[in-house]
DNA sequence: ATTTTAGTGTGAGGTAGATCACACTTTTGG
DNA sequence: CCAAAAGTGTGATCTACCTCACACTAAAAT
């Protein structure tokens, strides 16, 4: 678990050092929560106390259409992440699902704890607003991709932008990603 | 003038109340800047200074794709920010091209001026925080838009939610913002 | 005031991608 | 180890939307 912990602080650090008293304040408000494949984060219509950090394992964030069709917003992996941010943010029910790939662990972070922290550690402050920007930027990349691009073109992009995790993923979710249906994306 | 600094005060306020102490110190980093219809706020290559704050007037945001066609990300008016966020923030040269759809006024705001208000004035690190936030959420939704509905549907949400913005943009720009051909938008 | 230029509507025909159907393989769980 | 479930490939057909073409109107520009 330390070194869980660990993991957390260099994620941090890459956007602001801290002293280990800033670290231990920041630490000792995240919560462990481990869960298998096929398990639910998020449920739709519930309350989502926390964001997660993804210490190890893979979600998926997803919304079902009128049809049934499921439609994947964000895929989540070590390192990322992940929640239904409106509904966390603005204390509304989830309008999203996420769940797991994988057997999954995540450090759990509740609005009240990150509000405390923002507010106890400007540093804190600091790494949510840049990596609420950074996350802005890269939802603008990928409005742009399903705007210009054609299904094969983001196909091969998203290869090429994230190998790793076309590994892990089967190709079914990956259409649902790229706006495509599975027959589709097989034939690329 | 001065009651267009009012009106950015309030905005801020929106989120978090200022001294009249903290808001000098705010209001002194903004500087005005004023554009004809047509003209660009930022073009393609060119370095991005600053993020924008629209007093008045109304602006698209867009890139070209390679048959020469414009794909529109953002539509900005009163009391909207705007920029090229990923030059602004990583100081590389914009991808994407900012110009007027009617004539417009903004308060400007440098990427080291906005740095040293967040470093200076927590409250104001907390308002670029939240609002960052919030735009993730509309980008969310937007995706989300753009994966599972039809363009006729994109179409009427857009009447329903932003009735005001469809007087002002010509029908061929609102196609360019929801992914089909002015032709297609026309037969709804 | 009149000539450009920008915006809009509509027909005819073409295409990327959807849908439905079925076969096959791989993974998972008891 | 075997049955059920999940994932994948491929053909046949269908459709939402695109492209190209032309006509008309409204708004700028000189």
């Amino acid at each position: 678990m330390e070194q869980h912990y660990q993991l957390l602080r260099k994620h941090i650090e890459e956007i602001c050092v801290l002293t280990d008293e800033e670290w231990d304040v920041v630490a000792q408000r995240f919560t462990y929560k481990s869960l298998k494949k096929h398990q639910f984060l998020i449920q739709k219509d519930q309350l989502v106390p926390c964001e997660y950090w993804i210490i190890k394992g893979l979600t998926k964030a997803y919304a079902i259409d009128s049809n049934g069709k499921e439609h994947i917003l964000q895929f989540a992996m070590e390192q990322y992440w992940t929640s239904d941010f409106n509904a966390f943010q603005n204390k509304v029910p989830a309008t999203i699902i996420i769940d797991c790939i994988e057997d999954s662990e995540f450090f759990c972070l509740k609005w009240e704890d990150r509000e405390y922290l923002c507010h106890e550690i400007p540093k804190l402050n600091h790494f949510f607003r840049i990596k609420s920007h950074y996350g802005y930027i890269a939802l603008q990349q990928r409005i742009l991709s399903l705007l210009t691009e054609t299904a094969e073109e983001r196909y091969n992009n998203l290869i090429k932008k994230m190998p790793k995790l076309i590994q892990r993923v089967p190709k079914k979710l990956l259409a649902a990603y790229l706006g495509v249906t599975r027959e589709t994306l097989s034939r690329f």
